[in-house]
DNA sequence: GAGTGGTCTAGACCACGGT
DNA sequence: CCGTGGTCTAGACCACTCC
């Protein structure tokens, strides 16, 4: 029961790449043979073909065609799902093959007034109050991550230590609080910090990854505000671009 | 003189946001509004908006309108401009402050044949001639960073050490060789190799930052392999993604 | 119910690549 | 030249939010 045309063609055609109906460095049919195969505008084809194209399978060349790239193998993807919902989210991935290896343990939970430096940090504004939550990530028993997390609380309302043990978000659903609209994130590399030694299986390394997440609310707000440090050798991260 | 009217409108609105005629978490006039006011039809503006919103400053919801997001700071954004064009075009970047304090230095460069094990690196088939070049990243005359890059020969032709000191992407529009279609990255951390600590300005650090890039021709061939090994505390990459 | 964005159609013309 | 994808128009209907 088709809902969105252009998503069960992005579906069929992904699939039949897959299984290499079409293969790597060919084409695709014309634009205007899709649109005859399913029955719908061309246009409806363009934007299934988009999508493709920001999946990084296919690239549109104008007056050649839609070529078929080749495809990359890599192996140690986790962080690819460390989208949106966190990484809660991880354990519920379905391609993930590591579900219940991983669990979380809160470390702090408690409310805090942002003042000028909290200010600079989360892009919250002073005299605002959050929610500050440090969570620890394990991986087969090994401290993995720390998230730290603010979050607005006059968005969340009252809270406590038992909803941050579970995931935040399933607690934002399920009190239907408001819905997420995006995230901007940075990512660097940086010295380790005394607390990250203190709380992190870093072994012998000197230095963390750093994913530093700031989440708007559909109303353009920005509630939270996460730093989530890692060991190294453990996470990557996965990007595509075209021109 | 206008060419794409969404890239126009996209621009128009871009400029208008960042000058506060529409201020954070307030919505911009509907799109049929903004259609009639660039006289174009809601198709065209709602591609320029698909735009703004991919780029971070705003989000649309339905039923409610097109909201403008509250901006970030962010001071350490190199890697920004860290597509396509590799290092050497953070030098011509616009908002760059950095640049002439950035320099390169071919530490390494030789054919070599693909093997087993370079194939499971690079994705490249065995067999196969490829350029290996090892480029030092210098900034202020500190070793931030090395590029150790494949380049597929039979797409490059003859190309030799000059050409590499310079930029690749350069002598490739020169000689009108083939067009860069897409690349995908992959960020981790990882620890250091002798040969990081022996090229690298780490210090104490014993771990570095890793942005693993496959580079695709417009016909869909992989023709670019590079690993960036960076010291950590002066890169960041940044990301917007939207729900 | 009025207004918003989301999806889709059925056309048109253009720029580009390959012959 | 023909076929490709890129841009754009002028409509339509739906789902959703807000009052």
């Amino acid at each position: 029961m088709p809902k969105k045309l252009y998503s069960d063609i992005y579906d069929t055609l992904k699939q039949e790449i897959n299984k290499q109906v079409y293969q790597p460095r060919n084409t695709l049919p014309g634009e205007e043979e899709l649109a005859s195969r399913f029955d719908v505008t061309r246009n409806t084809v363009r934007r299934a073909l988009k999508e493709l194209q920001s999946d990084g399978l296919v690239y549109a060349v104008k007056g050649r065609g839609v070529v078929v790239l080749e495809p990359i193998r890599d192996d140690r993807v986790i962080f690819q799902a460390e989208n949106k919902e966190g990484f809660e989210a991880l354990r519920n991935f379905p391609q993930n093959k590591f579900i219940q290896r991983l669990a979380t343990d809160v470390l702090t939970f408690e409310e805090v007034e942002i003042d000028e430096e909290l200010e600079k940090l989360t892009s919250f504004n002073s005299g605002d109050i959050a929610y500050y939550i440090e969570r620890l990530r394990l991986f087969d028993g090994k401290a993995l991550a720390v998230d730290n997390s603010y979050f607005r609380k006059n968005l969340l309302g009252d809270m406590n230590r038992e909803d941050a043990e579970n995931s935040i978000y399933e607690y934002i659903r399920e009190n239907s609080l408001f819905k997420i609209a995006a995230e901007r994130s940075t990512t660097t590399v940086e010295s380790a910090t005394k607390r990250d030694l203190q709380v992190l299986d870093v072994g012998d390394m000197n230095c963390v990854g750093a994913l530093t997440k700031f989440v708007y609310t559909d109303t353009g707000r920005l509630f939270e505000h996460t730093q989530t440090r890692y060991v190294p050798n453990h996470f990557s991260m996965v990007d595509f671009k075209s021109f």
